[in-house]
RNA sequence: GCACCCGUAGCUCAAUUGGAUAGAGCAUCUGACUACGAAUCAGAAGGUUAGAGGUUCGACUCCUCUCGGGUGCACCA
């Protein structure tokens, strides 16, 4: 409704000869009876226009022209606000719309011919998925959805390392298992991996070659091994969660030579000295971040001659840029919110556009069972497996959870209400209101011959104009606007908002308009208004990866 | 100590990013099944938006300070 409302009223300022730098926003009033939609822009324009805000939006109004039969009012209300008011015709052909379009229904154009990259999850392969990496993933994954409804090119993407350090640590850790396999007796540092898929791996090597690596001190087998079994365990969760990627990219790329012989970590720092931004000392290669008025300067290349994580980050970001992305989204977890500011910061001296990086970050999980609340902890045994989580309360629900809540807020999954079967639980609430449409849908074709395959008249649909179809069909006709917002905010949890609104519209409608006794054109109309009602929850569903049950 | 997030009804969360009388769901109370799924719906009650200042036509939202909770703050990633 933004496109159908923006144009007319830029050309009504125009008409009436207002010039203003703000731009025309469109809300929906909290209150009904301020209209379905209205403006603010006589408020907004009348300090530059030196005007009264009412006579302005008065002015505005009387130039303003709108296609026949779609709006029933306009008005002047409260300290200038213009309000519109939908004429019930208006409703029901976007409700026709919806039939029309079926899966297409919400879809847009504002990002044709743009490639938009998504990055979320990259967990590095040294332990089985957590419950806070699930959200992030599921939030990923979800955003990814959105862009591909608005037309990108979209890339998902899993950023990870299987060099470095804490690789290192983790097939030593197998190591030591394997040694105790083998009936060594070890002492396990506290400081390596203390899960018990380490020695689950161990024991597997430990089945294949026996006790003949207990001699070597080379880790590279037990690290190779390691991260194949976690790498697929990885995966494995993931898809339970239908989380997919496209891309996986490995941050060792950024270490290899081109063909002049450079890394793509050695272009940064050179890029970076000739903008005066490098400096050495304590043997060290150094982000002059204290240029930017940070405290400290930040380390890129350690005194051992290995870099640091920043600068591979910010190599691999201009991978983002150099691969033609017009939209860079990073989906991660609160722990690494100081990370990203540094290598926005790099890529900005660098000449790179940093207002097509958006950050998504989210905050963590904490679990409810029975009333207590358990922390998160990475170290301590699996109570946060993510794959634990699923096997309690099933693929649908522990999605719909993690994108409840809008994503700076911490979130608490109740677990026994994830599990729970009634409308308290908002995965069964969204879920009936498709089902019951279904069961509906299937009564009627028995009963009274309705088949919409067959039947489309949909023009019946301008028989209905009682309230509880005005709100339904009104809900319906929102819809596209509900994406993108949630599209421009990153946040799926509008759509999670939305949907549920929609369901209790749905039922309140339900409730109130006998649809298979009413006679034959009215129930027909009612049936196509429900027909649409399925289709707008299956979009949802399918941005949100939430099955669309026929029956429950 | 520094940075970021949060503080809204008894509980879990919203509030269209500065809009009109701060809204939902649980829980509580009152009603609705001889109707297509009651796994539902209608209604009632529930608030000094942690607190104090400030900015303006207008603040839950922006700025400053205080108090409380969370998370980071390595030559780990």
């Amino acid at each position: 409704m933004q496109e159908f409302f923006r144009p007319l009223i830029h050309s009504a300022l125009c008409s009436a000869g207002i010039t203003t730098d703000k731009s025309i926003q469109i809300e929906q009033p909290a209150d009904k009876k301020f209209g379905d939609f209205s403006t603010n822009i006589a408020l907004l324009a009348a300090r530059e226009c030196k005007r009264n805000p009412r006579e302005l939006a008065q002015t505005i109004i009387e130039h303003l022209h709108f296609p026949p039969d779609t709006i029933a009012k306009v008005e002047v209300a409260g300290a200038g606000f213009i309000n519109f008011y939908l004429t019930p015709h208006f409703i029901m052909q976007s409700v026709a719309q919806v039939l029309l379009e079926e899966d297409r229904y919400g879809n847009g154009s504002i990002g044709q011919g743009e490639k938009a990259v998504v990055e979320y999850v990259s967990a590095n392969p040294t332990g089985p998925l957590t419950i806070g990496r699930g959200r992030g993933g599921v939030l990923g994954d979800c955003i990814a959805n959105l862009f591909a409804t608005q037309g990108y090119e979209v890339t998902r993407e899993y950023y990870f390392n299987d060099a470095g350090r804490q690789m290192q640590i983790l097939g030593e850790s197998v190591r030591l298992r394997y040694l105790e396999r083998c009936g060594q007796v070890i002492e396990f540092p506290a400081t390596h991996y203390q899960g018990e898929y380490i020695g689950d791996i161990a024991e597997e090597i430990y089945r294949d070659h026996g006790t003949a690596l207990a001699e070597s001190t080379e880790i590279e087998l037990f690290k190779k091994r390691a991260e194949e079994v976690i790498f697929a365990s990885i995966r494995k969760t993931l898809e339970r969660l239908s989380i997919r990627h496209d891309s996986f990219f490995n941050e060792h790329n950024l270490y290899k030579p081109n063909e002049e012989g450079i890394t793509a970590n050695q272009s940064v720092i050179d890029a970076l000295a000739s903008k005066g931004f490098i400096t050495e000392y304590d043997g060290a290669t150094w982000f002059q971040t204290t240029k930017l008025g940070q405290e400290k300067d930040k380390v890129l290349i350690k005194s051992s001659g290995e870099p640091s994580y920043r600068l591979p980050d910010i190599a691999y970001h201009i991978t983002k840029f150099e691969r033609g992305f017009n939209v860079i989204v990073n989906v991660f977890g609160a722990d690494h919110i100081d990370e990203y500011p540094d290598v926005l910061e790099a890529l900005k001296i660098l000449g790179y556009d940093t207002t097509r990086v958006k950050v998504a970050i989210n905050q963590f999980v904490t679990t409810t069972v029975d009333g207590q609340t358990l922390k998160m902890s990475t170290r301590k045994g699996n109570a946060d497996l993510l794959d634990d989580l699923i096997d309690d309360v099933g693929a649908d629900a522990t999605r719909l959870f993690f994108i409840m809540r809008g994503k700076d807020s911490h979130l608490n999954f109740d677990v026994e209400l994830a599990k729970k079967q009634s409308k308290d639980n908002p995965v069964f609430y969204l879920q009936y209101a498709h089902a019951r449409i279904c069961s509906l849908l299937r009564v009627a074709k028995l009963e009274i011959g309705f088949d919409p395959a067959t039947n489309t008249s949909h023009h019946l649909l301008q028989l209905l104009g009682s309230p509880a179809e005005l709100q339904l069909g009104f809900a319906l006709l929102d819809y596209p606007d509900m994406i993108k917002t949630s599209l421009r905010l990153l946040e799926p949890q509008k759509m999670v908002e939305y949907l549920h609104s929609l369901a209790e519209v749905f039922h309140r409608f339900y409730q109130e308009c006998p649809i298979l006794k009413a006679e034959p054109d009215i129930a027909s109309a009612r049936l196509f208004l429900s027909l649409a009602t399925r289709q707008v929850l299956r979009n949802g569903f399918r941005i949100l990866g939430v099955s669309a049950p026929e029956s429950m």
